[in-house]
DNA sequence: TGACTGAAAATTGTCGACAATCTGCACTTA
DNA sequence: TAAGTGCAGATTGTCGACAATTTTCAGTCA
């Protein structure tokens, strides 16, 4: 049990398949920017890198492209996804639906020690807002929505939301930050939590809710400031 | 222009790859139950059907892995998805939250023409319904929904309440019809209909929320008079 | 100078072959 | 008879090679 809690690279190759592994990695690589928006991957390379043929390679590409962080043209090769303002616009929309199902269920389900582990790193976040450290905050904010929607209990819904959380994270990648306030966000972060302690489902699901929507405000207004990138 | 409305065979191979096509093959083969729920995918098999060799077989089944219609073990292939019981209860879970925000959005922007086609497709089910044409109403009432998610103009949403749609239509491979009312489910319909054509846009949302509700329970009861079959 | 042509290089798409692994079955043994 | 063992066949995992296509770029001509 001990081992299973912290696998040794032999039981994850054993397994995981390679081509699982290096669907993980190029992911990775995509979503720290290490493999810019837009570009061209070259599969060659990438077989060279991972010290593999490209048979695996195309199979964790192919999977890519059905969870959308890359799109294949035929005979040109697949390419980074740019994720347009419209297209971002559009994953919000569909987020606050599901944030607010995230918010009801996790307020009807989450254990005492769940609700603990939630309290303690939006008091993490309160620490990385008064150290300004924006790199701590939107890891910790990163970390407290996965959990949340880890805590739903729901599997489907973990799934769909993470597809749309990478679509996310994928349009800011094209170089706008976050408009300003990072406290104002933890703000609604504490409400949401107290909602979820009195366990009032109702109240946790419009808080998760309309925090996605100002999170949605505050990419538009970012999108203004940065002078209205190309729109598409 | 007109070319393009009906794509001739070869156009349709040269934009699309092989991978790509086999994929929407494999997966019909899969919605239509003729690979079995639960049953092994045969690679060299589908390879000598489909007369190619397992190459794009391999990376089409890694891109229905990812939409998960297949799960994979390593070295013994890839299965069929079973979805169980509970599996189709979280679906139906998000399914509703996204069915609010489906007849919220389609309130807002149905076209006069698009309203006609959706009336259209009632009164086609209501003809079904009276001459207890089942199947033919279950194929409308499929079309129905599909409409309704398209023109809520929303491309990630639809991607992922059809992600959603094939998980259900395979757990109902597995053997479970539904639990009786389908002219039921048509007065249901006509409800949404209407109030998408009053532009009342919050109760639109409520009635197919409401409605993915309704189709929940009768699954509830399906299940429940099919003598509760192994519930995992 | 600028646009066009065409060959060379690079890249993707597909295939057949072989190694690694699993499955089924006959055989042995207690 | 029942459990275990080991071999043969089937199946998956990976690779290197070659064909098809696109891209690049030098050379040509108006």
């Amino acid at each position: 049990m001990i081992q299973a809690a912290v696998p040794s690279v032999l039981q994850l190759v054993q397994a995981n398949s390679l081509p699982g592994l290096v669907q993980a990695e190029i992911e990775q690589l995509i979503l720290r920017g290490e493999l810019a928006v837009g570009q061209r991957v070259n599969e060659s390379d990438l077989a060279l890198r991972f010290g593999m043929s490209r048979g695996p390679i195309r199979e964790a590409l192919r999977a890519l492209e059905e969870s959308r962080l890359v799109r294949s043209e035929k005979n040109r090769g697949v390419f980074v996804r740019e994720v347009s303002v419209r297209e971002a616009d559009e994953i919000y929309d569909v987020r606050e639906a599901l944030d607010q199902l995230i918010g009801q269920r996790v307020a009807e389900r989450a254990t005492p020690e769940q609700l603990r582990d939630m309290q303690a790193v939006v008091a993490a976040m309160d620490d990385a807002t008064a150290v300004q450290d924006i790199k701590c905050y939107h890891a910790l904010n990163l970390k407290f929505h996965d959990m949340l929607v880890d805590f739903a209990g729901n599997a489907r819904l973990t799934e769909a939301y993470r597809l749309l959380t990478k679509g996310l994270l994928l349009f800011r990648l094209r170089g706008l930050q976050d408009g300003g306030g990072f406290s104002v966000s933890n703000t609604e972060h504490k409400a949401v939590v107290e909602a979820i302690a009195a366990r009032d489902s109702a109240r946790a699901g419009r808080l998760l809710r309309r925090h996605a929507a100002e999170s949605r405000a505050r990419m538009h207004k970012a999108v203004a400031v940065a002078g209205a990138p190309r729109s598409r």
